[in-house]
DNA sequence: GCATATAAGTCAATAACACTGACTTATTTT
DNA sequence: AAAATAAGTCAGTGTTATTGACTTATATGC
């Protein structure tokens, strides 16, 4: 037993996850992603708003003077599905957008402190929800869930996110 | 400097995760999910199937036998919502019921051969992509990813995932 | 200065995915 | 026999997303 015949498919690079781990990441993600998300969504009720006005708020916050076309390309969406759910944030007065000096074409972004109010509420219960589990898995675990989620980001947006290893908790 | 001024929101808890990295961590959860499960979509559009329905296929795939009642309880999702991407999975033959022998009430479900060709198909390129962040983060950093994941999960629903440490990798 | 490219905004039509609430049928439990 | 449970169904609605074409304003390259 154990033997290694080559035409059934056996752990060929035992450094490879197995297909078991595979699928328990992924039931992770989605349980985990699943409850994560689930949090704002009451609070997002009250206010006849869905996660899209939430994801653009929060990263409307936390990319002070972003451009549309900025936004855009993190929530990786149309924009046509974007402009709906702006036009609704500039109306009520959570969002502003100023025209760049710089590029007159340009319209940049940044919240009200209606807006700032709103986003503090929605990401409170988030945050105590990641600060819980952080807490449970202690700060190696931490740097390992990094590590591990950066991985699982595009090549071409990891720059969007601050690399595993350059310690934010100094 | 650095006095506790009981009015100013100091670090009242020096283990309490810093703000930032609670930001960071849910950047890290949006844009990891984003691109997870983007790794299907083209697959999925190839079948005139949403991510709803690969949801579901996984999850029989993954718990064979399953009745409808336990699948709502896992996707959390109204009888309604399932039942149109069910219909559809037994229609095309992708899915199949069985009256349970014990309670005649229950519909156990599982995937047919076809059925598991899909799931299979559509698991390949998720499979890989974490694979491949596996490797990239090593096996300590993988063990931190399941401590926090599975503490991001509701604690009622924390049975239906192995709990960290029970090594599923030998 | 003119052609081209870019940034933003808008139109119309469509679809996936989710919701609520009420209701039926079959079966099991009390 | 009554109550509870599992499944399925009905009608109506809303959010979030899609595609493709188009306009306006501004910037850039030649």
């Amino acid at each position: 037993m154990d033997e290694q015949v080559p035409w059934v498919q056996q752990q060929a690079d035992p450094l490879a996850p197995r297909d078991d781990d595979l699928r328990h990441a992924m039931e992770l993600l989605f349980f985990a992603y699943r409850d994560f998300t689930g949090e704002a969504d009451a609070v997002l009720a009250d206010y006849d708003m869905g996660r899209a006005h939430h994801r653009a708020v929060y990263f409307i916050g936390a990319n002070t003077g972003i451009s549309v076309s900025e936004l855009l390309a993190i929530l990786k969406i149309t924009k046509q599905s974007l402009n709906r759910v702006l036009s609704t944030l500039i109306d009520e007065g959570y969002v502003v957008q100023e025209t760049d000096d710089g590029d007159r074409r340009r319209r940049l972004m940044h919240l009200t402190p209606k807006g700032r109010d709103l986003e503090q509420l929605l990401t409170r219960r988030q945050s105590a929800h990641i600060a819980r589990a952080y807490r449970d898995a202690g700060p190696d675990a931490v740097e390992g869930f990094r590590r591990v989620l950066f991985g699982l980001i595009n090549e071409a947006d990891r720059h969007r996110v601050p690399p595993p290893g350059a310690a934010a908790h100094g």
